[in-house]
DNA sequence: GGATTATGTTTGCACAAACAACAAACTCAA
DNA sequence: TTGAGTTTGTTGTTTGTGCAAACATAATCC
């Protein structure tokens, strides 16, 4: 069985050139926004007449569209830009503890339309497929006519089991062994694929915002829990089944207070948003709200879960400077707030806790992207199959 | 300098099939050794007809050679086995603390010499390149005559830079920004490749060892300190700059002992051989000398310092399968002496320490390869760029 | 010894990228 | 305004690569 996937995949066949060269030259269009044809052709490699044809082809696909002349760029003829389509559509969707988000994300990286809807706390896993379903349909209907849909990728704060998309545990949902890519597949007739959401928000920071540019990435998201995502060499990290990055799970102290999925003294059990919040006697506040109250109290109660708190960021990204080696570590959700706070104490604390040939070279930077990176990273999971191969990829009529 | 550095890779040009094929042909005699024609073609995909032409190419490159047809393996014409040179070598070093090793690997996998040389500790570097320089005179000539020397491998217990070579630090050894690569490159004449002595016996532990045909590999060895070595996807995990892997400096505990690199609270300052040594009352003694002390004796003290570490290690393993969902976590060293002296008690700490769905299918296991590993890791190194490129790639004669 | 089966070999073909020559569209300077 | 210089797009040809088909070869099975 293990010869049977690999035997597909090792040798290279005349077409796999073709296919590796579309599925490049999309990829940066994708990637990059509206480009020259020549930039193209320099980023690429690739001969002029070769990028020619690709453009030409992709542009029947109806992924790309050749744009006018651009701004003049210097001496010579000026050079055509190339675009990704806004007609080539996938849908994100994002279920949480109280609210779901389902939203129609263009090729082009645009958002288009978004549908949202709150609901009480433990609703039942079928309702929300069936809210999912009627939600799709107001954001099909919303869609120029002439667009097409490539697939559906569901952003779910849980393990996933990326090969066929079963949720083995969501703890704050309480989902446990929950086929979800098929329920969905089955309510939609799409195709759908699931990922964690702190990896799916990885991706989008490294695609589109704060990591843009950079092949070794760390990126810790602060919400109920702590979730990861991690990018090395330029690929995202998933590990054997899809488990892998669960860097709030990972213990860095003796503390024996469990964490959300009940492991002791781990980054999750020890920086903690509840805490922050009661401390500065809240309630249930948005993480912009979360913030402008933190960053104007300073108060020694306040001062001490803060310093706490960063203390231990501080512990756990040294640890994964030690491990990965990052070129650069995105903190988002109120991990932000915390990196505000006390930057210096936070970088310290960093600096202390890892090897100097590791450290020297780290940038620690926030989150660019705020509830849309979720939407773009969902959408990205569906983005990245069909870059990978643009000719064999089925999309459906909205 | 970043477009430069892509510009060559994006875009696939004709040859670019060819040399791709090359190298998987190659790749696949060498690591699986001597190989029918016919599963070469199976497991490739390739049609019967380029793969002979390939391993004509490779033939007349003198990587590999054809000999008789095989044994019988069923019906039809029998297919003519494919092997790797033995003339094609790479060199081996290693140098630790009191000793060094220079030796001669094949392509087809075989330590065929090998030269040892023990030294005081302390000993000044360029006196060891020099040493270096020496031995390597005395494995060459004794290579047989039209054996093609591919380059050196050298395996550092330390950081290295992998880009230029350079050693950041080996604590051990005491050195501090050392230009090793090139120190060692001008003695020698040859080209030379650095990488962490835990990074290559990890490599090697991959592709010839305890963790053959897995994609996904955690890999801890422990020596005087302790090194890791991570595979992700069937890729080597080396960080932005070659730093990474670092998973004995990984801060699990509050514990404030420093490790052999300064830093509190880590495996490596909580799993120390020394304190076993001292625990079982013995001097300077071999890895296979202290697990035989150790197994036979279950008296209290041994047995508290024993569990100390086991649970240690537990905890370590734990926080890596929740960042890694590695299939198979392989331990060498004297770390496979804590296995076996408690194996349940390790497991055990393992299960508490990680998430069910990530621990399930995981694999512990220590390593196969003895002092071999890391000569054959080494020589890895050279042969990873070798096969990279099987045409381009130069080779001089021994 | 003939049928069957699997593998190696040879030849012609199809396809994709590269190359070369030319046309087109712009800038710049006089 | 004009012409030289520069860069990009287009077209037809060339080259390299893997593939398919027909045939040859060497084993097993009956």
């Amino acid at each position: 069985m293990k010869l049977e996937e690999t035997r597909a995949k090792l040798g290279r066949g005349r077409d796999a050139v073709r296919q590796h060269n579309l599925s490049t030259v999309l990829g940066l269009v994708h990637q990059l926004g509206p480009i020259s044809r020549s930039k193209l052709g320099q980023l690429t490699g690739l001969n002029r007449s070769t990028i020619s044809i690709l453009v030409e082809e992709l542009t029947n696909l109806g992924t790309v569209y050749e744009g006018v002349a651009s701004a003049r760029e210097g001496l010579g003829r000026p050079s055509i830009q190339v675009s990704a389509s806004d007609d080539v559509v996938a849908i994100s969707i994002h279920p949480e503890l109280e609210y779901l988000v389902v939203a129609a994300v263009s090729l082009a990286g645009n958002v288009l339309h978004e549908e949202r809807v709150n609901y009480p706390a433990g609703t039942n896993v079928h309702s929300i497929v069936k809210e999912i379903g009627r939600l799709l349909g107001k954001v099909r209907s919303a869609l120029k006519p002439g667009a097409r849909v490539a697939g559906i990728g569901v952003a779910v704060p849980g393990q996933i089991r990326f090969g066929d998309g079963v949720v083995r545990l969501a703890p704050h949902l309480g989902w446990v062994e929950v086929p979800l890519a098929t329920m969905i597949q089955q309510e939609t007739g799409l195709p759908v694929y699931l990922d964690n959401d702190a990896s799916v928000g990885c991706s989008a920071e490294r695609i589109f915002g704060a990591a843009k540019n950079f092949k070794d990435v760390i990126y810790l998201w602060g919400g109920s829990g702590i979730g990861g995502g991690v990018v090395t060499n330029g690929v995202q990290l998933r590990g054997a089944t899809g488990y892998g990055c669960e860097l709030g799970h990972v213990r860095i102290s003796d503390f024996d207070g469990p964490d959300y999925s009940g492991l002791a003294g781990t980054l999750e059990s020890l920086v903690r948003r509840e805490d922050l919040i009661s401390a500065l006697g809240l309630g249930n506040v948005s993480d912009e709200a979360l913030e402008l109250a933190l960053l104007g109290n300073r108060t020694p109660a306040v001062v001490e879960v803060a310093n706490r708190q960063i203390d231990a960021l501080g512990r756990g990204l040294g640890n994964y400077v030690n491990i990965f080696n990052p070129e650069v570590i995105v903190l988002g959700g109120f991990l932000r707030s915390l990196y505000f706070y006390d930057q210096e104490r936070l970088l310290q604390g960093l600096t202390n806790g890892s090897l100097s040939a590791s450290r020297e070279a780290v940038i620690v930077r926030t989150a660019e992207l705020g509830s849309s990176g979720v939407l773009l990273g969902s959408a990205e999971l569906v983005f990245e199959r069909l870059l990978a191969n643009p000719v064999g990829f089925e999309t459906v009529i909205a």
